[in-house]
This record gives C-alpha cells, structure tokens and sequence, in this order.
DNA sequence: TGCCGTTTAGAATAAATGTTCCCGCATTCC
DNA sequence: GGAATGCGGGAACATTTATTCTAAACGGCA
C-alpha cells in the first residue's frame, strides 16, 4: 500500500528527505525533524525511549516519523542514521591524507575552500597566539567607556565595520557606521568629540580615507581603537589600542576569516562586561 | 571482588587492553579479540547474536568476553565501541553548541576570543566536511554566468552581502547590493531578470524580508544561490544552489567566521575560472 | 457552538535482546 | 587412571525495546 520507491537508504537521501518534507509535517513531527538533523548521533546510537526523552516527545511520535518518512518503523530508519557513521569512518583519515598530500583530486572549487578552510584556521591560531590579552581588555574598556562609537572601514574592511556598527547597536551603544554615503563623511567626522571613541579598521594596503581620519582623531585627542594587520601599519601610532590580525590573502582577496573572529569576541566580551555592570549596580 | 579501576572508558585504551590480553586469552576469547579488533563497527552497532553468529562464536562467550575485560556485561563494553564512532565522526553542530552553552561562565575579553576561535576552528572542519564540491562548483558557475548579480543580506548577515557585493565588483561582474537605502529596494528588485542571480544571505532568525524576495525571485524565474544555515531554512526550497555554513553564535551574536571563509573562497574560485576562460580564448 | 478529520499521548503488547545458568567436554594435575 | 579445574555450548530467563492501539485533545470549518 505504501509506495517503497522513495525510502532514502543512504544517510544524504534521508536528510534531503526530511529537509524537504520537514515544511508539510505536523508541529511534533517536525520537532523531530529538528531534533534529527541537528543529533544524527543520538538517532543513531540511542534507543527509541532515550531519544524520546531528548527530544521531548513521545516514543510513539518516534515511530510516526518513521512511517511517515515511508520505513517499516524505527528500526529500519535507524540503520540509515548508523550507515552515516561507519560509511564517514573510513573516509575520514583518507580525507585528512588527501588534504595533507595537497588536495590533488578536488575541483577547482573545493579546492580554493580547502585552502581558505587551512588558511582560516591556521589564522585563527595564529591570533590565538600573538593577540595580547591587555590589548583585547583595553580595545573592551575603549568600547564601554566611549559616549558614541564611529566605525570606520573601506573597501575590503567594509564588512567588518558594518558587522561591528550593527552588533554595537544591538548591545545599545550608540554607534555610527562612517560610511560616507552622500558625501556626509565630513559632516558625520566633525560631531567626533573626544568622549567619543573611533574604530578604525584597514588592513593593506590601506585606505587613505582612513588613514587620514586616524590622524584627524589624534590630533583632536579621539581615542581610537584600530583593527588593523602588519607591524608597519600607519594606524598603528595613531591609535590608543591597536588589534592585530594576520588572514590570509590570495590574488588581492583578503580573508576576512580571523577578522570577523576577532570582531565577534569584542562583541560578546563587551557585552559581557555590560551586564555584569549592569547586574552589580 | 573484580577491580573496577582498569576497566577501558575509551576505544584506544581498550583497543591497547584487547592487544595486552590477547596472549593469555583462552581460545574462544582471543578468536573473539580477533574479530573485534578487526570489525569495530560492528562491536559498536551490531547485536550480541548477530556478532555472535558473524565471529562464529556463541553469544554467551561474547558476555565472557566482556566481563573478562573488566565490564559489566556486553553492553557497557559496546558502549566504548560507540564512542570510537561518536567520537571519530564528530558532530560540529553539536561541539559547536557545546562551545555555545559552555559560554557562560567566560569572564574576560581573552576567554572570549579563546572560545571563539575554537569555535571557529569546528565551525570551518565542519564547512570543509559538509559542504559538497558540487554545490560549491554550482554556485561559481551561477556567479560566473549570471547577467547582473543582486546580493542580498540584512542585519548579521549584511557584512557578508557587503564583501561580495564589493569583491564581485572588483572581479568586473557587475554587481548590486541590496541594501534598501534610501527604500529604493522594490525599485531595485522590480530591475531583476531571469539572465540575472539574486544571491540570498540569511540565519536565523531568517530575515523576513530576504525570504520573501527569494519567493518572489524564484517565482519569477530568476535563479537563486542561498547561503544560509540549517536544513531548515525557509531559504532552501527556493534556491537553486544552497551554500550551507554552520557558524558558532552566543547570546544571539552569530560568528561569521565560516561565512566569510566561503565568501572569499568563492570570490577567488570564481576569480580563477574567469581567468581560465580568459585565457582560453 | 458543534461537528469531523487529524494529531497526539500514553498505556498495553509483542518482539528482540542481553544475560544467566547448568551441563558436557577437554585438559591438567595428583 | 581418576579427580579436579577451567572452558564452551546452548537453552531458559528476565529485561529491555520497538511497536500497536485506543481514547483524548486539537484545530479547522460551517
């Protein structure tokens, strides 16, 4: 009575499958799609009752799911989860080796992520270790202590300054993207007083615009916290706290891996500081 | 009675005790040993009669087994097996949520980077094991024919449309960015043709604005690349191409580290099949 | 508000699984 | 050569586990 042509027997068929019937089920159906998706382990290892409990359903609900997605019952639909498991197992030290002989029979695509894949995370380490924790703390008292907060960044460091005037907003500092837009850059640049903080956020080669409102901000005595990389960077003298990040950059193309890293943990940590202020006043 | 102290909680320590013991095994044990070393997998996922019937041996003499070992009974020793898939085929999503709920009791600045880059370090593994070659190789030749390329992204997900939108520039793709300055976005939507791309960025909470012009796109025929997380994105069933990344996020601040590492490996990977065809001709 | 189809919860059930136990067998030691 | 010891086989047992079933709740619709 059931039509079997469409039961997934491999671990993607089943994702697929949920991912794409998971909008016509029913409210706990579809908590159950959530829940399986996101712990394949769990669908595997543990028993109807475990995931149940987990899942925050009923074990009957379990075997629902099952037949809807057109098994026999839970067992069967079980064995696709555990193929997942011992079909990635082999795979998974011949992908490390592949990655490790140099990636030679990937596409030119994956291959590029691959490498930016290493390059992040060779990156991120590298923050990990040269990022000072004194250097962090102070780039956090800057943002909590200054009456507004005028992000900077061009070109390439756009996004950065974009994500950090959009997340400092939603922790309810006031914020302005110096973004230029209408030539207001000038207008936006003289309400800066020295209550104020600028981020600034430039990396090679770096923007003029920049550079030059650094300076600005110095000599009228802005703090002002860079973001920047290299040790020869213009920003750094200019700058109360400077944050340095070294991504890796091909063909012009700066990764902005590390950086947004960064940008998130002062976010986070400043937001962090935030509350307990608030909660110990 | 037995000394509990030894007994194997990890597959390498009792992968190193099977080995130990193996010599003075009585025949039965060690033909069991034998299997067990070689057939883990089915340690792990099989039951007792099955592994029973497969080693050749009686189901009782695998309980024998156990207990010589140090366990309770078969079950606590397949438990160890398990954890060798478990912890061999890790779920990101789940250490990423780890790392997400252990967030609490971060104190300074520097934890918080400590815990955001490791973080990040899951977050690109699980990029790199996740995301199929073919997705990625659909989504560069979407960018690489498309007539004018749309970029949409709001709130979180506005830096990563800014750096596309601006680095597809760079490449000589003309590019626009949908940022509804000025309330000019249905002006600019209303531009859109099925010759062009509308490339959608969302997480969750997905942006109601982004889905609803994807619908509207993908009703219109105008092919779409999704970069987006979940299986659930209300962004999938309306792309084309889906490019799914799986970033940290604690306290509602998502980590754009994996998001910005695909974005830049696309860049360059596009970049790369444009210089090819370039000089091809 | 009252009806009808669907969905869900939870107990009841049947199947399967792990575990125990005892007896036969071989080997070893007296 | 005979008793003792350890090992292994396999059926019986108890427990766990998946599954079924029914009544109740829910949601849409008139």
């Amino acid at each position: 009575m059931e039509q079997e042509t469409d039961v997934p027997t491999s671990y993607a068929a089943l994702q697929a499958a949920i991912t794409q019937r998971q909008a016509s089920l029913s409210p706990r159906l579809r908590q159950i799609a959530e829940y399986a998706l996101s712990n394949p382990n769990d669908m595997a290892l543990e028993t109807v009752a475990q995931i149940a409990e987990r899942a925050g359903v009923q074990p009957s609900a379990l075997i629902r799911f099952s037949k809807t997605l057109g098994f026999e019952g839970f067992t069967e639909m079980q064995r696709v989860f555990r193929t997942r498991l011992t079909d990635n197992m082999p795979n998974y030290k011949e992908r490390i080796r592949a990655l490790t002989d140099g990636a030679a029979g990937l596409t030119d695509g994956s291959r590029v992520l691959e490498h930016f894949i290493g390059a992040g995370i060779n990156a991120l380490e590298h923050l990990r270790q040269e990022l000072s924790p004194e250097d962090l703390d102070g780039a956090i008292d800057l943002l909590e202590e200054a009456d507004h907060i005028y992000v900077m960044g061009q070109r390439r460091s756009f996004p950065v300054a974009a994500y950090l005037s959009y997340a400092l907003g939603r922790l309810g500092r006031r914020t302005i993207l110096l973004d230029g837009m209408g030539g207001m850059l000038r207008q936006q640049v003289q309400a800066i007083g020295d209550r104020d903080l600028l981020v600034a956020i430039s990396f090679k080669p770096y923007s003029e615009e920049t550079v030059d409102l650094c300076r600005l901000a110095a000599e009228n005595g802005v703090p002002v916290l860079g973001i920047t990389d290299g040790t020869l960077s213009p920003i750094l003298p200019l700058a109360g706290v400077t944050l340095s990040v070294e991504d890796a950059q091909v063909k012009g193309f700066r990764s902005l891996t590390a950086t947004m890293c960064l940008a998130v943990s002062l976010i986070v940590a400043l937001g962090q500081r935030l509350d307990k202020e608030k909660a110990g006043r």
